[in-house]
Parts: structure tokens; C-alpha cells; sequence
DNA sequence: GTCCCTATACTCGGATAGCAAGTGTCCGAGTATAGGCGG
DNA sequence: CCGCCTATACTCGGACACTTGCTATCCGAGTATAGGGAC
């Protein structure tokens, strides 16, 4: 079970996007900030458009922006948005089969496989919507090195010029 | 992000074979009491079997029984060993790459991205580790149906004959 | 009746195809901009 | 000098190949058993 390599990108371009309010890049941008192919990094953030985390911008001098505030975007959002909003553990019900089965009638309570499933889906889910992109942004801030900082804040005034 | 379809013939399997202490079935039998191709299942029982946590007997008569106490298994285990034991999260470090990059000494701590989804996959881990095999099989015996449990005790009979 | 031997049937184990989903890439539709032209 | 028009360059969006890993299956090596035969 391994989470998608996108997952990964689509976080680090919210991150991104959310170091300051209304900031918008273009999809070449975001690829060339992270050494990313630019082409298979605009599939992940056509799924950011469709969850309605970033909104997108046509036309030149287009590009995505935050659709809210990232104190209001989970990382379980981006997440689900990549990733799919499946659960993890998919329950074939194969109590039902096989010489031990009964009408489907005798079967009220979930089986307690899935039932525990279920419990650590979402003891993961809940870690993932405790933080959210602000929360992502602050601790770069806070743990980054100030060269890292200097530099990142001087590309990106170029980037926007 | 989906768990293998193995995950839930293992632990239903590991759970049959805890209803009573040194109980062993081929995965021939294995098989038919849930109703799964037989051929499949056989490729995780060997992955139990190769992460100790069932141990396998040759010839006539041989098959599958649980290598230790259904108490000292817990469904964590199982659940590694079919689906492995790599986490979820894969962090290629894509913040060293790009415009913004530093050295590779600059970065002393792990990204905030990566510790938070570690702390997630720590949580999942953490839930699937406080239920056993044991655990499993006193649920079952709790919620199932009278009739299904008689329907399976005779099956079990017959079957180790 | 007891012991031994052999043939058998059953078991596990690894090696081998098939398929779906993730990975990676490309080109077309649409729009704000920049420059040129006319008034 | 100012406003309008056109061409441009850039943007997003969806449609199209490729690869990895899960899904599914098969056959071969090995062993405990069951039966038959010899003593």
C-alpha cells in the first residue's frame, strides 16, 4: 500500500501557493520551482482544480491560486484529492461465502476485520485533518534553512514579474 | 491509496486457524471454507509462512497452522506481511531540487510534509497494532450468528478428518 | 500378528502469464496581454 | 497623444502511450500416510 507520487507534489505546490494570500503560479512555474516534469505535475493539479482547492486562472498571466484560505485546507484534503477518497480497506464480505454462510439477513453488524479497518482509517484520516497548509507553511518557516528562505523568496519575485 | 485484496484472506485465515490451539488446514481448505480461488490464496499463505507468523507442514496431512499464540499476533503483523512493511509516504525531498535548493548539510530535519505523514501512517500502524488475532476471534465469537458458528464448527469437524 | 517396504495422494513452494491502475507525455481550446495602427 | 484592433504567447484542460505492481494460475519437489506383502 503506498500512497501516490503525487500526493507528495500536490502538497509542496499548496505549500507553495500558500505563502502569501492570492499568489498565483502557473503550472510551468510550480514544476520548475520543484524540479518536477511540468507535464505529469499538471495532471495532479487539474485534480487540485477539480476538488476545489486551487482555482485556476486562464489565459496569460493565468496560473492556480489557493481557492481558500490555507487555514481552511486540510492536508487530508489534497491528499483525498490526489489519492482518492476511497478507504484503504476494501471489505469483500467473504464471511458470506463458502460452506459457513448464512442468508444475508443474519449478518447486522460489520464483521470485526472491517470494523478495525475502519477504526485505523480513520485514527489516519483524523492526523491528517488535524494540519492543515498553514500549519505546513509555518513550520517551513520555522524549520527552514534562512538561505533556503532568501533564495525561494528571490525566485519568486521573478516568477511573478 | 489501496490495501491489497490479500490483506483480508490472510487475517480471515489467520483467524480461523486461531479458533483452537495448533489447529492446521491445508490452504486447500483454507480455500474452500471462504469461498476464494485456491491457487491465489496459496501465494499468501507462503508470505505468512515467510514472515513466521504461520508455519507450514509438508506432506499428507500437512498444511498451515498458526506459529504462535493468536495472542502474540496482532493484525498489524498480518497486514505487514502481505502487503509489506515499507511506509505509505515516500518523500523524494523534491525541496532539494529547483532554484530554491541548499546543500545537502542544510537540512538537518526531515521536511514538515514528511514528519506529519509519518505521525499519520504512526497512527495507523498504532490502531492495527493493539488488536490481535485473539482479539479477532473473540469478536467473531461475540457477534456472529448461532448458526453460522454451528455451520462452521461442522465444517471444521469434517474437514479434519 | 507384527514389521517393513513401496506406491500413492496430498502437501507446500516457486516460477510463469494477464490485467488494472498509476506514471508520463502530448497537443488542442481559450484568454489576457503586448504591440501596432488609425484617428 | 489616445483609443481600438489584431496577432501573439502563454495558460489550462482533456485525450493518448507506457510501465510497474497487483491479480491469477500452473506445475514440480518433497513428505506423511495407507495399503500390501514378507516373516
Amino acid at each position: 500500500m503506498q500512497l501516490s507520487q503525487g500526493v507528495e507534489w500536490a502538497l509542496h505546490c499548496c505549500t507553495l501557493l500558500g505563502v502569501a494570500p492570492g499568489l498565483t503560479l502557473s503550472g510551468r512555474r510550480l514544476a520548475e520551482f520543484h524540479g518536477v516534469p511540468e507535464a505529469y505535475l499538471a495532471k495532479h493539479l487539474q485534480s487540485l482544480s477539480r476538488a476545489g482547492i486551487v482555482e485556476s486562472l486562464p489565459g496569460a498571466r493565468g496560473g492556480y491560486r489557493l481557492a481558500r484560505a490555507p487555514r481552511d485546507i486540510s492536508v487530508l484534503d489534497v491528499v483525498e484529492a490526489i489519492d482518492g477518497r476511497g478507504s484503504t480497506f476494501r471489505c469483500t464480505e467473504i464471511r458470506q461465502r463458502g460452506p459457513a454462510k448464512l442468508p444475508r439477513t443474519k449478518y447486522p453488524k460489520p464483521c470485526g476485520i472491517h470494523a478495525l479497518m475502519d477504526r485505523a482509517d480513520a485514527a489516519w484520516r483524523a492526523e491528517l485533518a488535524s494540519a492543515s497548509i498553514a500549519d505546513i507553511v509555518m513550520s517551513v518557516a520555522r524549520d527552514a534553512h534562512p538561505d533556503g528562505l532568501a533564495k525561494g523568496a528571490k525566485w519568486l519575485t521573478s516568477a511573478m514579474r
